[in-house]
RNA sequence: GCCCCUGUAGCUCAAAUGGACAGAGCACUGGACUUCUAAUCCAGGGGUUACAGGUUCGAGUCCUGUCAGGGGCGCCA
């Protein structure tokens, strides 16, 4: 936004520096700490340690500060945009005029509006796989970080000007499966899911699998897996049948998320391909085959000459059955044939980084040229306090509907105070907003190398670090502007004295270009959920401190624009969050 | 045995390329609704950034080591 000016002042200060016989330095411009004021800083140690390096007897931070007085000499009244500066503890300060610097933030950020924050296209296809959930089986909370953080790190990619394949692996078969279908079959014959499909699926599996400890039961499993490794007519219609009935399920939940996807991959579809792959991985020689005794593997160390480093992958059971290896291997292949891509990310748990550094180092040493675009991006999991892991075999779990229903109530009774003479819709969808954006915000607002620990008080805790706090400023900037009437001021000049409030509003505002950016380049939401709450924090107190409707007409008119730019920048956040921005609640 | 991650206020968590005084929320105490929605705001206390060294003008951040917790390591997914 001032780069004409910075580059502007960055000439004249190697010009200084020059004569003070330094040359080729790169300067550095930080924001100011502290001030109250906007501009930007320039740290003269970097420079004065160089000097220091080359044998001149100084003290670094006493010739920094030699340098800033200097220069600041040196640009005299003559200082181009900006008011003034100053040398201090080292650094050189160049204010910007509050009033300009003001009114430049606010007109850029209102006339670009919703792509205000966002970056144009740079022509880059990267897909995100992520969610990969089992069918057939439940969805529970430590699913839905995947899912959430997922989600947010493509909107982000897209910000950053990317564009962006959602896809979602599926684990539609398996030993899961067919325990769900033997149960099916055996003691729910005939009957249909009900509305909660993903609940629905999960009671007949969970069932399935205590069932399954009875020995007598597990033989029935096995003889059923036979018949449909066979591919018994009537078993494959079942499964395709019930297969449906989870992906219905799961599609209610991505909708209630705010969440879809542009391609589907299924474990069943590069099944007979990792086969054919593993046979001609052993015909290179790359895989080893030690059937009937052993597995097939692969020795990465041994073909790197690395040591512990790769260990071994195994690509095929020793009975010819396939792993999770044999079939992401043509997948990954499968999604470069199938696209342009320029990365290729994995949202998948922590625990499978080795896994995955196998699986890429595989695809390198096969000679794809494309294995160095394949990116994991790593997360912990949710556990439940305690440490206890998330395990549908412990029962150990919180389904991810019961959950949101017990959110969506609190937050209902919570609208019903507030708002009691809306109807009941919308009551229940922004009742919905909150409680989604509050689950949400709570994954996200957390590093991804960072455990979750879920507890209900917690997640439902609406105060505080929390989306609803966040959504609650958007209503209120909302609430302003309505009350205002139609029309914003077309343009409003600001005064040259500002709020401390709305000097660090303004200066939030402008954070949110540079944030996306990072945020994509380090696939980490928390950037953008930090801003966002910091944001609505500074505009609370504004809200607080600074009457906007019955103020002196001049001010009331650069308060409404403020406003109205404030409300922009926390909506587009939000909407990098995947959480809504409601206008009442 | 080897590898990865984490350790910051009582609790939950922040802190861009190493930079000016390590910040929020919760909890606690005390204040603020006839005024734009109090799901809000203000004030207060609370810290040897696990520990010990090192690099640097400067370290929560980088390096080495130690301790504590979690995870991974040829036929689980």
């Amino acid at each position: 936004m001032f780069d004409q000016e910075k580059s502007l002042v960055e000439l004249k200060i190697k010009t200084y520096l020059q004569s003070e016989g330094i040359d080729d330095c790169n300067l550095e411009f930080r924001q100011i700490p502290f001030s109250g004021e906007w501009g930007l800083a320039v740290p003269l140690f970097p420079l004065a340690a160089a000097e220091a390096r080359l044998g001149k007897k100084i003290s670094v931070p006493q010739r920094a500060q030699e340098l800033a007085e200097g220069i600041q000499a040196y640009l005299g009244d003559d200082l181009g945009g900006f008011s003034h500066v100053e040398a201090v503890k080292g650094y050189l300060n160049l204010f910007f005029s509050t009033a300009t610097y003001a009114q430049r933030v606010i007109d850029t950020v209102l006339e670009q509006g919703a792509d205000y924050g966002r970056h144009p296209g740079r022509d880059k296809t990267v897909m995100v796989e992520y969610s990969q959930p089992n069918t057939h089986k439940a969805f529970h909370v430590g699913h839905l970080r995947n899912v959430i953080l997922g989600g947010s790190v493509c909107r982000i990619l897209e910000g950053a000007g990317y564009e962006v394949i959602r896809a979602n692996y599926l684990g539609d078969i398996g030993l899961h499966v067919i325990k769900w279908m033997w149960n099916y079959m055996k003691n729910h014959a005939g009957e249909t899911p009900d509305e909660d499909r993903t609940h629905w699926m999960n009671a007949i599996y969970a069932e399935a699998d205590q069932l399954f400890q009875d020995p007598e039961n597990e033989a029935e499993v096995r003889a059923l897996y036979a018949r449909w490794n066979q591919r018994d007519p009537e078993i494959i219609a079942l499964w395709q049948k019930t297969r449906q009935w989870s992906l219905e399920g799961f599609d209610q939940i991505y909708t209630q998320l705010d969440e879809s996807f542009d391609r589907l991959y299924f474990e069943s579809e590069v099944e007979e391909s990792g086969a054919r792959l593993v046979d001609a991985l052993i015909q290179k020689g790359l895989a080893r085959d030690e059937r009937p005794e052993g597995p097939v593997i692969i020795d990465l160390d041994e073909i790197l000459g690395t040591e512990d480093e790769y260990r071994v992958l195994v690509v095929l059971r020793s009975d010819g059955s396939s792993l999770y290896s044999t079939k992401d291997l043509p997948l990954a292949i499968q999604k470069f044939a199938e696209y342009d891509l320029d990365q290729s990310i994995y949202v998948i748990d922590v625990r499978q980084s080795l896994y995955l550094k196998q699986i890429f180092k595989t695809l390198e040493v096969m000679g794809f040229e494309w294995a160095d675009k394949l990116h994991h991006l790593a997360y912990e999991l949710v556990n439940l306090p305690g440490n206890v892991t998330m395990a549908s075999r412990e029962g150990t779990v919180v389904l991810f509907d019961d959950l949101v229903r017990e959110a969506t109530r609190r937050a209902k009774t919570i609208v019903e105070e507030k708002n009691p003479e809306l109807t009941e819709a919308i009551k229940h969808e922004i009742a919905e907003a909150v409680a989604l954006g509050a689950l949400k915000y709570t994954m996200l607002a957390r590093d991804n190398a960072k455990v979750v620990t879920f507890d209900w008080d917690a997640a439902l805790d609406f105060n505080g670090q929390a989306a609803p706090y966040i959504q609650y400023a958007h209503v209120r900037a909302g609430s302003i502007l309505r009350k205002a009437g139609q029309s914003l001021p077309p343009q409003a000049v600001f005064p040259d004295e500002l709020h401390k409030a709305e000097v660090d509003l303004i200066e939030l505002m402008t954070r949110l270009p540079g944030d996306v950016l990072r945020a994509a380049e380090e696939y980490r939401p928390l950037i953008i959920a930090n801003l966002s709450f910091e944001i609505a924090r500074v505009f609370n107190d504004f809200y607080n401190t600074c009457q906007v409707l019955n103020a002196a007409p001049d001010v009331r008119d650069y308060r409404l624009r403020l406003v109205a730019a404030a409300q922009q920048v926390i909506a587009t956040s939000l909407k990098f969050l995947g959480i809504k921005a409601p206008s009442i609640m």
